[in-house]
DNA sequence: AAAGCCCGCTCCCTTACTTCA
DNA sequence: CCTGAAGTAAGGGAGCGGGCT
């Protein structure tokens, strides 16, 4: 899609869909982010994505070194051993899976060394692939699908939920930040067809000083594109008048991406 | 039917940790 | 080795909708 197709079609429909202004925000927080949103595809190529998260594996030292084989589950303790955070909401997980969290969430607390820093969860390669594969499919779990993925990935419900709620907020500031630059091409743009039109004026005026006093006719009888110098705002046989010289009915909407001028 | 409460969900902001240049 | 920036998992507060009383 190039830049003109995306301005012939979405001008308005960009600028009422931009995500980052303060009114769009509390729009999306009212409907529950379901406010649809530019369509561009924002998620990270595999490779790169890959590459951000270059698997580390821990030794017996606790220290990190890459590992490309590590696989999916190679993180299964430290992963449900790592976050020590109070789990809120593990209400739709039964009543035995939630004592068990307690249970390793109070055993992550009281880890090796005894200290209770906060540790920082790694996700493998194969776990960060399969929550972006989930994502691209559905960018909002319903908690069975989130507790499916929970059990394959070998995490707990709330670390796959923090993950989509983190992965939303990376696609949404790319979008905003895709929006951002829109937004200053056709800022951009518009200062060139405003400075266009400026000069236009000025012709268009000192032409008309420069005419003999019986052709100045009124100036908001005429209504000539000073581009293509047509003059009239409707072709004959639209205008019930047959009146070249009369102001459109029709107000005439200006793409910035079109080179005619507004009166086109 | 309307009001108030609770619960679950999401978003936003922030913090803390890890990795890398 | 140190340091700052970037990336990201997680905590916590707030708003909203739905269900229940």
């Amino acid at each position: 899609m190039g830049v003109d197709d995306l301005c012939n079609t979405s001008l308005v429909l960009g600028l009422s869909n931009f995500s980052s202004t303060v009114e769009s925000k509390k729009l999306a927080q009212k409907f529950d982010g379901k406010i649809s949103e530019p369509s561009l595809t924002l998620s990270l190529s595999g490779e790169t994505y890959d590459q951000i998260h270059m698997v580390k594996k821990v030794d017996s030292n606790n220290k990190v070194f890459n590992d490309p084989s590590t696989d999916l589950y190679r993180q299964d303790s430290a992963a449900s051993s790592f976050s020590n955070g109070s789990v809120k909401r593990e209400r739709e997980i039964g009543s035995e899976e939630v004592e068990l969290e307690k249970v390793l969430s109070r055993i992550s607390d009281e880890d090796e060394d005894g200290s209770n820093g906060r540790k920082k969860l790694r996700l493998t390669k194969a776990q960060s692939a399969l929550l972006e594969e989930s994502f691209k499919q559905h960018s909002t779990l319903n908690p069975k699908q989130k507790q499916d993925l929970a059990r394959d990935l070998k995490l707990r419900p709330r670390q796959v939920e923090v993950w989509f709620q983190n992965r939303r907020a990376r696609t949404k500031l790319k979008q905003t930040e895709v929006d951002c630059e829109f937004l200053k091409k056709c800022c951009e743009t518009l200062t060139e067809e405003n400075r266009r039109l400026q000069k236009e004026l000025q012709e268009l005026k000192a032409l008309k000083l420069a005419q003999p006093l019986y052709m100045q006719l009124p100036a908001a009888t005429l209504s000539m594109c000073p581009s293509c110098e047509r003059i009239g705002g409707a072709a004959v046989g639209e205008n019930k008048s047959n009146n070249p010289f009369t102001i459109p009915t029709k107000p005439c909407y200006y793409n910035p991406f079109n080179n005619q001028s507004a009166a086109c």
